[in-house]
DNA sequence: TTGAAACGATACCTTGAAGGTATTGATGGC
DNA sequence: GCCATCAATACCTTCAAGGTATCGTTTCAA
């Protein structure tokens, strides 16, 4: 049996004529016939009573009629619903982000995507960047969030955004009265640093730029996300330096400062990692997304844009 | 789409791999690379990625392989369906009885016939016999029982039963003395006729055998069926003659009893009814189901058999 | 490094079944 | 009794599914 022979047979039982039918299927009268009685035969069915007005259904036919009904809408949707995932409308896609991941950007790009593609599932795992990779490689995941990056030869990345870094201060701290805040006035100043884990990683990044303003941080704690590197600050640990979206984050007794003489330099990129060979719709989807969230958001910060996520007014 | 580019799809899918997926399906390699590459064309989607090791489905294959099995299965239940309904196994008949058949013999014919079909929905009516050769006429009815029938030349009839006429009397009338009733001892005793309604019916059984037996019932009243019928003997309103199914009704005051020289005349027959030209399968099997019964009935009577039905046990 | 094996893709041929034309057979209306 | 209207049959054509041979890649082992 064929899809053809249920088409064929819905369009008798519904003309009640063989020939009016096989007008309608624009083939000619006697095929139709043959097809009709091919289907009668491999069912062992009689589905029809030839009467000398046309073809009339007998209870079997009847009860196939609405069979074949049936089985012609499950394959439409099942061809609708394969060409939607086909074109990265449909699905599933896991994405890794790591421990502070939640604030800020990465929600709003989340949200943005979701926006785009309502049917596609996105599921969230928290991992840190090693296991990222390993999980990229190892095809549990699809994309990694990521702060710092070596170039690998078989994951490839895509810019989301790129954040100034900001002053995470106590209080009471004497950098607090200060209105702006140049780096070298950052020498001397115990300061918290994160994440631990693998480098290169965020803590190389401020290593760097203190030694570029001519000094070697005073190293208070290491810890492992920029929470923790925060609610230590409040604590009174020292001061921590963080990307502007963990300014999401207000904690009693922790005010943020910029960094008067943030250079391009003093700015730490936001970035997706993927697999390079990853030809998945849904994964080109989302880079999509990305591209245009990306430069949504460079303009719109100008332009006061990008709204309609409903996040910007919190922020 | 076919339904062989299923079968085909499911099982590389399945195997992972074109060559072994062709011999399972017992064709060589290429046809099958081609079916894939046409269904993919068609759906205008990559199911699989190829890879050195074989073939790979992708997102979009993944769910269009669930998609594929649910179609494979709903088109085999169709089919099986089908074929039950066209071997009578599936499906609905719908029966006529008339007033007081739902007394005794038709039931267990019924439930019979529920026990050899039991997927076949019997659909009761109730109509007189004109109403039920109408119904019959117009298909809306499939089955029709009935006691007393001219032939037509449209309508076939399959005998059901052969019942026993009985004497119900008042327990306090004269007769309901007498262990046995002779026919001629019924002259002069008023008597209750049924059913009112197109002849030829039972009132002209019943005049027909009084004839024979030399006398003219004096008619105490007409009425609609025996229960009727039986309600006014129990009121006193006369004698009453009933076939034999008729005593599973029990009313107070009444009882039944058998008429002595009761020859094969004092029998009357439970037919049914049904189109010369109808050739439904599920009409087919309720006549056989009829004609099992009727011999069963019959032996079964004399060697007290035929109780799988629960019925014989109240009878 | 090279050769063999395994994989899917392509080229080209064969065949069977779907479709077309012409016609027949049967039934009902005028 | 003739014609119109059905479905069914006979016979031919064509197109696509299937077969054989071969190619291009990649991987693995010698």
């Amino acid at each position: 049996m064929d899809l053809r022979h249920l088409r064929y047979f819905i369009a008798v039982a519904e003309e009640e004529n063989i020939g009016r039918a096989a007008a309608r299927l624009h083939i000619s009268q006697p095929p139709l016939t043959r097809q009709i009685q091919q289907l009668e035969e491999e069912l062992g069915v009689r589905l029809f009573t030839r009467t000398p007005k046309g073809m009339e259904l007998t209870q079997a036919g009847e009860l196939f009629l609405e069979e074949a009904r049936n089985i012609r809408a499950v394959v439409e949707q099942a061809t609708e619903r394969t060409q939607r995932a086909g074109q990265g409308k449909l699905g599933r896609l896991d994405v890794a982000i790591f421990g502070s991941g939640i604030l800020g950007t990465i929600p709003r790009l989340l949200l943005a995507f979701r926006n785009d593609y309502p049917e596609v599932k996105t599921v969230l795992h928290t991992m840190t960047k090693a296991e990222q990779i390993e999980a990229l490689r190892q095809r549990r995941i699809t994309v990694g969030f990521n702060r710092m990056l070596a170039p690998l030869p078989d994951l490839a990345t895509e810019l989301v955004a790129t954040e100034p870094l900001l002053l995470a201060v106590n209080e009471n701290h004497p950098l607090a009265r200060e209105r702006h805040v140049s780096f070298r006035m950052l020498a001397e100043h115990p300061m918290v640093l994160f994440p631990t884990g693998a480098r290169p990683n965020f803590i190389d990044k401020v290593m760097r730029l203190c030694e570029e303003a001519g000094f070697v941080p005073k190293v208070s704690q290491e810890v492992g996300d920029a929470v923790t590197g925060v609610a230590l600050v409040a604590g009174g640990f020292g001061i921590c330096l963080v990307p502007e979206s963990v300014t999401v984050l207000t904690l009693p007794g922790v005010v943020f400062r910029p960094l008067q003489d943030a250079s391009s330099n003093a700015h730490i990129d936001l970035s997706c990692l993927y697999r390079a060979d990853d030809q998945s719709p849904i994964l080109s989807a989302f880079l999509e997304t990305v591209r245009a969230f990306r430069s949504a958001h460079i303009s719109g910060k100008a332009a006061g844009m990008r709204s309609e996520t409903g996040w910007d007014a919190g922020i």
